[in-house]
Order: C-alpha cells, then structure tokens, then sequence
DNA sequence: TCTAATCCTATTAATACAATGGGAATAGTA
DNA sequence: TACTATTCCCATTGTATTAATAGGATTAGA
C-alpha cells in the first residue's frame, strides 16, 4: 500500500500554493522547481486539481494557479481524494454490491476500520494546519 | 491507496488458519474454495506466508497449513507487512535516506501521521480478536 | 507582436498485479 | 509397494497502472 507520486506531489503542490495564498497565482514552472518535479507531469497534475475545483487557474503570462478556497478550508482529504479516490482499502469498503459477504464479512470490517483510521487523520486536518506547523518547526520552505 | 488482492486474500486465509486452529492442517483447498479464490494464486500466497514464518505447513497427504503461532499472538500488522511491506504510505517514512528534504519535509509529516494512524489499527488487533467479533455477530462462516 | 503561461491530447517505457499452468517432491494409507 | 493428496517450485502471460515525456494549441498580459 503506497501512495502513487501524483499524491504526493499533488500534496506537495498544494501546500506550495497555500503557503502563497494572497498573493497571486503561482506558476506551475515556480512549483515544478521548488518541488523537483517535472513541469509537464506536474502540469497534468495540477489540470486534475483544477478540474476537481481545488484550485483555479489564470491563463496567459503571469498566470498560474492559485487555491479556490482559503487554506483552513480546504482538507488534506480532498486532495488525497483527487488521485487516491474514496477507496483507502478495499472496493467493498465503499460499494456495498461488490462483493456478496459484504454483509457478514469480518475481513471488511477490518478494512473498514483502517480506512476510518486514515479518512480521519485526513478528514482532520486542513492545508492550514500543514502551514502553521510548519513555520512552528522552522520548515515552511521544506513543503 | 488500495490493498493488493493479494493481502486481502492472505487475511481471509489465515483468519480462516485462525478459525480452525487446534483442528490440524487445513488445506488450500478447502480455504480456497470457502473463500472463492483461484487455487494456484492461494497456493503462492500461503506459500509467501509460510516464508515468513506466519504458518506452517505439513506436505503430503492429510497436509496443509497451520497456524505457527496460536491467533491471540498474530497481529494483523504481521499478515499485513507480508504484502504491504512496512511502508504503508511513502517510501520516506519509512527510509531517512529517500529523500533530501526528509528532515524538514511537513508532507513527510502528514503521511508519517496517516501510517501510524493505520499501524495503530493492525498492530492492536489480533487474530482472536478478528475471530471472537465474526462469533458475536453470527458471521464466523463468512470469515 | 512577443512572451509566458495554461490547456489538451497522444505516446511510451517500466512496473506490478493477478492470475494460470506444469510438474517435482513428499507423505500418509490401503 | 502403489496410489493419492498434498505442498512446493518455477515459468509464463495478459492486463492495467504509473510516471513520465512530448508537441503543439490557446490565452492573456506587456
């Protein structure tokens, strides 16, 4: 169970432009070098946010992207979501109709005890919270 | 972020193992067939349990498998890490080296919360405890 | 008009996953 | 001993996903 890296640079992504929040669209040329990401995988990336309405975009030069929300709005699970979709564990989890035990299976409800586990640390915490804890430790500029 | 067929597949065997500790040796066979999995695939994958010392197994006739250790002392995390390895989120959680940015990295702290949060669960539950829930909800046969 | 940006679509190499299949080795039993 | 049921071992394969890479169209500011 790993994360797949477009979620993790999405993630990485997205704290860039909440720690610039207010100041403009951030291009994704800024982002890509800051992060050591490739431009053209992080545009993809950043396409898929938009279209998901995290963030919004401004075409042309001095363009870019900028959150469509405030940072305490916006939760770490609604990016997870974009690239990681609803299902943590297993389909059953999610679609009662998957799979015929679902109803009495014990397995699932492990399953379903991890993915509340997870959703929760997730569903907790806003791109906000990632901020402020980082200026605490002095690593605002390691997002 | 989804489970492997594989490691759902070992939980159900060896909570079926769990089941019928004390009995003798069960076969793939029958777990296979009491959980609708291919044979051959459950074969490898008892197989890679057996590897890591989880079971044990008895070849020849009146063979199969045994639980090496009684449930109450095989965690979840165990039968998980089999597949899932121990790096449940990203690899720098698990590795300081992966990554330059490791020390100061906040998304490292945010998937580092995520693991624990799931590590938490399977390492606090056992086999036992699996076992004794699917009795009190009358679903032991749907294990 | 130039430039810098998003946007859109296609392609690809590598990898992992989820099996399937054949047959050797082993052990109980009649 | 012969038979049978089992684990064990190894090879192959189809499919899907991932993680990019690439080219160029569109848009907007200076």
């Amino acid at each position: 169970m790993k994360l797949s890296t477009r979620t993790r640079y999405a993630m990485r992504a997205i704290l860039e432009l909440a720690n610039y929040y207010g100041k403009g669209p951030l291009q994704t040329r800024i982002i890509a070098k800051n992060q050591d990401i490739s431009i053209k995988y992080l545009e993809q990336i950043m396409s898929a946010l938009k279209s998901t309405g995290l963030v919004r975009s401004q075409r042309g030069a001095r363009g870019g992207y900028i959150l469509a929300n405030p940072p305490e709005k916006i939760k770490l699970s609604d990016v997870f979501d974009v690239f990681e979709g609803p299902v943590v564990t297993v389909e059953c989890v999610a679609n009662e109709n998957y799979c015929s035990r679902s109803e009495n299976c014990v397995a699932k409800q492990v399953w379903c005890e991890v993915q509340r586990a997870v959703r929760n640390v997730l569903q907790s915490t806003t791109l906000q919270d990632v901020i402020d804890k980082a200026k605490v430790t002095k690593s605002d500029y390691q997002i």
